[in-house]
DNA sequence: TTGTATGCGTTATCAG
DNA sequence: CTGATAACGCATACAA
């Protein structure tokens, strides 16, 4: 047809396939006017070396898989820009999965990626700490993987977190202190270990301030939004909290709608705080206190990790909790009279 | 070393690679007892078929490669959303690109999507009608291409948008009928396709109600954040009109901070509407009217366009704008007294 | 139903 | 500095 290939272009410039190939590989084994040569003709004949068959060769895909449980997300869209930008600068390929949270697409997934599609991984995982099997598996293959925010414990890889205890216990603190006394936490996943830990910032924040734990006031919320309005409408009406700690963006939303729908007013009757990173969060009526992670710098570094781990093959690699800060907002919605 | 293939699958089992090769192809003639044999023992032994080799043989990437101006935008992220819901059915990779809105972080990629990176590509595009020829490249090469959103109007491809233009004017309608007599088109590039059809439903209706149409209210912004803040707050300040109609979501965020900080009230001395798919417009201060484009649905479709063509070899595919209708939400920010 | 042989497009090795 | 050749892992045509 009229598919160009080395073969073709090497004929066509009565030179061979060898070099060729050294013109694309920044070889220094050739002629520089050799080299101008090929490469003219190749961009004129709009060839480009197949990167399937390069990557049979010798191995590598310069692709990296990102797998996330949500893409439209605010946190995760920024997290992914960030991975993005580095591996644009190394000239890497994304390859974007979506778990919708549901554990069975991540192995499935995983699974996939042990064929060599790509040189590396970086996830923020949907489920819980329990068979990882399926991870251990890339480690024979030597494919590294960098968890970010969401991450399995009992796995031995990079990870990338934020002060999520630190932060949930001085949001459960200022709630106290503005004068809350009945204070809601709300879960997606209780049993998930990010939620367990802001839920222990949360319990102790409590505790340091004599304040009872009450399991009612744990709201193990879904992934329904309409569920999850019944949910909220059912507890703002029955146990009526003063104060609402969300560990997920979108169960504050819901607060809100259903605080507008009952009539309840933030901050008077209802104090709000929630872990997020929406960036209107100042325009909300009324403006949303939120503890919002440094997600695009999440990704960066989550990203650095990888290609530190890549570069030196996989040895050396710090193998540990790379901990950044988050950074707590007190706006109106959590501010006492 | 401790990596597997077809070949040392096969040796192990007694049987040649040719039928490893068919028990994952869904080959037909292979002996079922054969097959389960062949597919436990791979699994056992977490083998899989390379993809690139695979990818070599037969020219199917069973990749998608997805090219955005942003990432991190509920927009985007929402159609994105719908791409991959559509390519996960077809057992297809998506391959992620973001070009900033830069032109030539556009061309370069799709330059490099020529190497038979991916079986299609499904964009919105960065620049504006101009040279297209490293467009052009892909046709002669069969890789078949979706636009959706921003799409160029001289390339002979399918294209999914929204009726921009029926929404431009019922917007700017609206703000007339409301009592605006001053109304300020904000846009981020006005040469832009997608501007200029929004600017023409907004002079339509301006015309249709008689109102002059004055080239200082159109204000071309930027793509930095603090840029904007300024020219807004100029805006605002010096030309002070009494409506806002924005052709894209942070414009209208970037006029609800300045008039924040101005005392400048919405919609009392301000009315406000905008392009935008932010979920929770309803919950600003003021609520924010929007124009909401179906951005999950433009990406199914995309998609499904995408895979059309792709099994149809390219053929019979309508190659034309698909239209999908957006929603005019009118909420509190562009209500009359 | 299974096995053998070939080639997909590239690059590394080695020889010149 | 350049060319010939083998090999990467797989899937198909063809033979059995």
């Amino acid at each position: 047809m009229d598919s160009i290939n080395i073969k073709k272009l090497a004929k066509e410039l009565n030179i061979s396939t060898s070099t060729v190939s050294r013109a694309f590989n920044d070889n220094t084994d050739i002629n520089k006017d050799t080299k101008e040569r090929i490469l003219a003709y190749a961009k004129q004949h709009n060839y480009l070396p197949n990167h399937y068959a390069s990557n049979l060769r010798d191995k590598k895909t310069k692709t990296l898989a990102v797998i996330v449980p949500e893409i439209a997300n605010d946190f995760f869209s920024q997290a992914i820009n960030g991975i993005e930008e580095v591996a644009r600068k190394k000239g890497f390929y994304i390859l974007l999965y979506r778990t919708d949270d549901v554990f069975e697409k991540e192995v499935s997934f995983v699974n996939y990626l042990n064929n060599g599609k790509a040189d590396g991984i970086i996830m923020s995982v949907s489920g819980e700490a329990n068979d990882h099997n399926y991870l251990r598996q890339l480690e024979k293959k030597h494919i590294p993987v960098v968890f970010f925010d969401r991450v399995y414990e009992d796995i031995d890889a990079a990870k990338v977190t934020t002060n999520d205890y630190d932060s949930s216990f001085s949001a459960t603190e200022h709630l106290i202190k503005t004068g809350c006394k009945k204070i809601a936490y709300l879960v997606v996943n209780k049993s998930i270990s990010i939620g367990k830990v802001r839920m222990q910032g949360y319990q102790d924040a409590l505790a340091k301030h004599k304040t009872p734990f009450d399991d009612s006031l744990v709201i193990d919320c879904s992934n329904d939004e309409k569920v999850n309005y019944k949910i909220l409408k059912k507890v703002l009406q029955d146990v009526k909290p003063d104060g609402i700690f969300s560990s997920v963006e979108r169960l504050a939303f819901a607060t809100y709608y259903v605080c507008n729908d009952l009539g309840i007013s933030i901050p008077d009757d209802l104090k709000v705080i929630s872990f997020s990173s929406l960036r209107v969060a100042p325009l909300l009526a009324p403006a949303l206190s939120t503890i919002t992670q440094p997600a695009y710098e999440m990704g960066v570094k989550a990203a650095t990790l990888l290609f530190e781990a890549l570069e030196n093959n996989g040895n050396g690699v710090a193998k540990k909790e790379h901990v950044l800060k988050s950074k707590l907002y007190i706006r109106k919605s959590s501010i006492g009279e």
